[in-house]
DNA sequence: CTTGATGCAAATGGTTTGCATGTTT
DNA sequence: AAACATGCAAACCATTTGCATCAAG
């Protein structure tokens, strides 16, 4: 498990571990699942974009800058598989396409109304809502996917 | 001329405050746009469905039992105005269509990715969380449209 | 060599749009 | 009468699927 305290002291944006592509495509393997060149090529294009959260279609036109026969139905099955395998998390942000991030990559949404921004919220932010949840509810919050809409600062 | 009001509601089933839409419809014409019988019609068919959370295609169906000829297009051009207006907020529980329903009637959502179920929360369930969201970021979040995913009690 | 993965094209589902006509103000 | 709203069909976009072929195990 990739720890959150591993960005310390640096007063830079968010310090991301660079994910290693080669674990995760020996957890597929030991699943059953064939390591193909389109598999391998769409989780080291998520882990170039980093922070970035790619749509189906822009993963697909990165991947095709290497290998240009990859086709965008296969990296949706592609996306699919990874996503059922719990290494991508799916995230609708806004309307328009999905977008996907790595699964260890925990954070939650903050998206603005008005100009579309993106805020990246660590993990941890909803603590305190996903507790009573679980208390009143019985309801155990997944700790990837969680959006908050509304105005961002510059657009107050 | 559409029917006037027959929302005269005895046979209460919800718990929940009874929308009048005549003061919505007010409100509309006020900012200029023209009242018809599909504008009516939609804004009674939410007041009538209380709790559901309706997609423009169920919300069509339900009019059209009234009215045949409205249109699923005019329907989706009244949501349009009718959430760019504040009235309504539209929401996306899971994949598949859009749902909607009163803002005023101000609440989250907490989905299950098991079995569908949708939990709703009160507004002020949030609070802590977006008061740190606005002294930490700046970011005013909005009171009616935040969806948590996870696993529901039954499912666990 | 067997099973699963891919490319391609065509289908799907939700939503939007262009335009001629009809309705509200 | 002017401005706006509607019905309808057709376009649109993101995603899925059927099927013949291909490659990983």
């Amino acid at each position: 498990m990739p720890t959150p305290a591993e960005s310390v002291g640096s007063l830079a944006t968010v310090a991301r571990t660079t994910v290693d592509v080669e674990p995760l495509l020996e957890a597929l393997r030991a699943s059953g699942a064939k390591i193909t060149t389109a598999r391998r090529a769409v989780l080291e294009e998520c882990a170039r974009a980093e922070a970035d959260h790619l749509s189906a279609e822009e993963l697909t036109e990165r991947v095709q800058a290497r290998y240009p026969e990859v086709h965008l139905s296969t990296v949706y099955r592609t996306l699919e598989l990874l996503e059922r395998a719990g290494l991508l998390t799916r995230v609708h942000v806004n309307d328009g396409p999905a977008a996907y991030h790595f699964t260890a990559d925990a954070h939650h949404h903050a998206v603005c109304d008005r100009c579309g921004r993106v805020i990246e919220l660590p993990a941890a932010f909803f603590r305190p809502v996903t507790r009573k949840l679980e208390v009143d509810y019985g309801f155990v919050a997944s700790p990837t996917h969680l959006t908050v809409t509304g105005t961002c600062a510059s657009c107050v």
